[in-house]
DNA sequence: GACGCTGATGTTCTCGATAACAAGCGGGTG
DNA sequence: CACCCGCTTGTTATCGAGAACATCAGCGTC
C-alpha cells in the first residue's frame, strides 16, 4: 500500500516482473485480466504491482497496439457561450471514453480551418470533431479524404426524428410568438457560414410560415451582444416594417438587440416582442428577462463524441451522428406581458 | 508530389529509406536536419519523404526519447467566463510549445480536485496547471508530492511587480469608486475557496481604506448571475447601510445585481453605482452599461501554460509564474450619471 | 513406465523511432 | 604503397508493452 509520493522513473513491466519472481508476459497477463493463472501467482504479482505502484507506460502500449487515443477537436468562437458548452461536454465524453481531445480553436486571427485540418492531417488522430462553421469546413473536407472518422456538430439530430436540431430550435421559437399572437416578425440570424445559422432562420420561417405568419426584416449579425445592438440599431433605421417580434438566432445578440431597443425607446414586450436562443445564465436577469429556447450544449457535445468514438472503434457504422435531446421553450417577460 | 489523399497504413521511416535507398537511420537525421549530409543523399531522403507524405510516428518517438508531450489542466467552473477564456489561452499556448492539454473538467457534480489528481497522477503527464478554487486544491498539492511541475493560476502577477493580479483588479475598482466620491460601499465577493475572491476583496478593501472609504456590506456569491441577484436581495432586505455603490467581484453576478435592484426600484448609479470584473461581452449591453475591470483572461492562460513549459524544459526554475498584462478599467453608466 | 494432454508460464519477435558505436570510402602524406 | 584521418553512412541495441509460439510440469491412461 502507501505507494511513496515522488520516486524515481516509474516502475516499469519488467520491474513489477523481476519483484515478483515471473516473466514480464505474466505480468502483462495479470493486467489484462487473464482468468487462466494460478492464484498464488496472481497474488505475488498483484502484490509487486502494488508495492511499485505500477502503471504501464501509454507509449509502450500504443506504440505495441497501434491505438490511438488523442482526437482532433477543431471548434470556431469558443469565446462563445454555445461552443464552449459543447466543448465541455466533449471534453467529459472523451474522458469517459478513454480518449484525449486536441482542442484546436479556429477562426479569424487564429487559425484557418484550413490550416487546422492540415495540421492534424498530418498529425496521428483517431478521429476528428469540427464545431462550428459550417464553411469552410466542408470543402475542406471534400477536398481532403480522411482515413479517419469525423464527425460535425451542426449534423445533430433530435432525438427520435431526422430534424437537425437547430431547425426544432427555429420552430419553438417561431410557434412561441405565433401563440403570443405576432404575424408579422422581425430576425436576426447568425453569420450565414454557420449550419447553426440557416438551420434555426429555416426552422423558423418554415414554423411561422406554417401558422399564418411571415418574417418581414432579416439582419444578420455574428453571435456577439455588439452585432446584436448594432443590427438591431440598421433594422430600427431602415424601419421595422409593423413587426410586432423580434427571434434572434442566440441570447448574446439577444442582449445586445434589448438593449439597442431600450436605447430606442421601443417598450419590450409591449412594442417589440423578442426571444432568443441558448438560455444564457444572464438571459433570466435582462430586463425584462429574455425568452429563449434553452439547448442542452454539453449533451451535444457528449453525444458527438460519442458517434466518433462508436466509429472509431467500429461499433456504429458511420451515418448520423447520434440524437440529441429535444430543445425546451422557456418563457419569461420578452414576449410576455406580466 | 500530391501526395494522394487516403493511403492504407501511414508510411514508417524504413518505408522511405528503402525507397531513398538508404538506411533508416540516415531518414532520421535528416528529419532531425543533421548538416553533416552530402547533398545528393538529402535530396533523395527529402523525395521520398515528399512521395510518401511521411510523418514520424508520434508514439515511438514518444517512447524511445522518453518525452510526454501532455499537460494535464484541472479546472474548476469551466460554463464562467474568466475560466473557459484561461483555457483558451492555454490551449493556444500549449500547441504552440508542442504539448496537448488533458482537459479534467473539476467541480461539484464532475469530478473532485482530490479525484482529479489522483486520476493524473497515475497517467504520464510532464505537469499540471492547477485553474479555479485555491481549495481543496492546495491541500492536496502538499498531499502528494508530484514529480512533475505544477503552477497554478492563482499565482499569477502584474507584470513587473509581486502583486497578484487580482488584487490589482480590486484595486482599481476600488480607486475607481474612490475617485466618483464614494466612500461607505458593499462588497459581494465570491466564493472563499477561490484565490481570486479572497485577492480581490482583500486588494478592494485596502485600497478603499487607504482612500478612506470602508466596506459597510459584504455578501458572497458563487460567480453565477442567479447568486448575484439572491446576494443582492439579500443585502437589500438586511439593509445597506448608507452605502452608496456596490463592488462585485465579477460581471456575471453585477448582471444578476443589476437586475435586482432594477426591480427594486433602485436607480443605478443615482441611488447606488455598480462595478464589476471581467468585461463580460454583455457588460456593455447591459443597461445601464456596467463599469468594470477589464482582465485578459487568454493572456493569463497562455502565461501559465509558458511558465509550466519553461519549468518542465528546465528553462526555468521553480518559481513565480510569469507575468501577465495589467487589467483595465472600462468606464461606462453603472457608475457615471452620464 | 512411456505417452500424450492440458494448463501455466516463458522466449522471442515486433511496433517506430533514436543513440552509441562501427565501418566503408575517399584523399593526403610519409 | 601503406597508413591514417575525416566525412558519410550503416549495424545493433534500446525504449515498454503485447502477440505468437514454445516449453515445461503435472497428471491420467494404457
Amino acid at each position: 500500500m502507501a505507494a511513496g509520493a515522488a520516486r524515481g522513473k516509474p516502475a516499469t513491466i519488467y520491474d513489477v516482473a523481476e519483484l515478483a519472481g515471473v516473466s514480464h508476459i505474466t505480468v502483462s497477463r495479470f493486467l489484462s485480466g487473464f482468468s487462466g493463472m494460478r492464484a498464488a501467482t496472481r497474488e505475488r504479482v498483484a502484490a509487486a504491482v502494488a508495492e511499485l505502484d505500477y502503471t504501464p507506460n501509454p507509449m509502450g502500449r500504443s506504440l505495441r497496439l497501434q491505438r490511438i487515443d488523442r482526437i482532433a477537436y477543431l471548434a470556431d468562437r469558443l469565446d462563445e457561450y454555445g461552443p464552449s458548452q459543447l466543448l465541455l461536454g466533449a471534453l467529459s465524453a472523451a474522458r469517459a471514453r478513454g480518449y484525449i481531445l486536441d482542442v484546436v480553436p479556429t477562426g479569424e486571427g487564429v487559425l484557418s480551418v484550413d490550416a487546422a485540418v492540415d495540421l492534424v492531417g498530418r498529425e496521428r488522430v483517431a478521429g476528428i470533431v469540427l464545431s462550428g462553421r459550417t464553411e469552410p469546413a466542408r470543402s475542406v473536407l471534400t477536398r481532403r479524404a480522411f482515413s479517419v472518422p469525423v464527425v460535425e456538430d451542426f449534423e445533430l439530430h433530435v432525438a427520435g426524428t431526422s430534424t437537425p436540431v437547430d431547425e426544432w430550435v427555429g420552430q419553438i421559437a417561431a410557434e412561441h410568438l405565433l401563440a403570443q399572437g405576432h404575424r408579422r416578425v422581425a430576425l436576426l440570424e447568425g453569420p450565414a457560414a454557420w449550419a447553426a445559422s440557416s438551420s434555426r432562420a429555416g426552422g423558423f420561417r418554415a414554423a411561422l410560415a406554417r401558422g399564418g405568419g411571415s418574417v418581414l426584416v432579416v439582419e444578420t449579425g455574428d453571435w456577439s451582444p455588439r452585432s446584436g445592438y448594432e443590427a438591431t440599431t440598421r433594422m430600427l433605421s431602415a424601419g421595422l416594417g409593423d413587426a410586432t417580434a423580434l427571434g434572434v438566432a442566440n441570447d448574446a445578440m439577444a442582449l445586445g438587440a434589448l438593449s439597442a431597443l431600450f436605447d430606442a425607446g421601443i417598450r419590450v414586450p409591449e412594442d417589440l416582442a423578442v426571444i432568443g436562443v441558448d438560455d444564457l445564465p444572464q438571459a433570466a436577469y435582462a430586463r425584462p428577462g429574455l425568452s429563449t429556447v434553452a439547448v442542452d450544449h454539453a449533451a451535444e457535445g457528449r453525444h458527438v463524441v460519442d458517434a466518433l468514438v462508436d466509429r472509431i472503434e467500429g461499433v456504429a457504422p458511420p451515418g448520423v451522428p447520434s440524437q440529441v435531446p429535444a430543445p425546451l421553450l422557456v418563457v419569461r417577460g420578452s414576449t410576455t406581458r406580466a
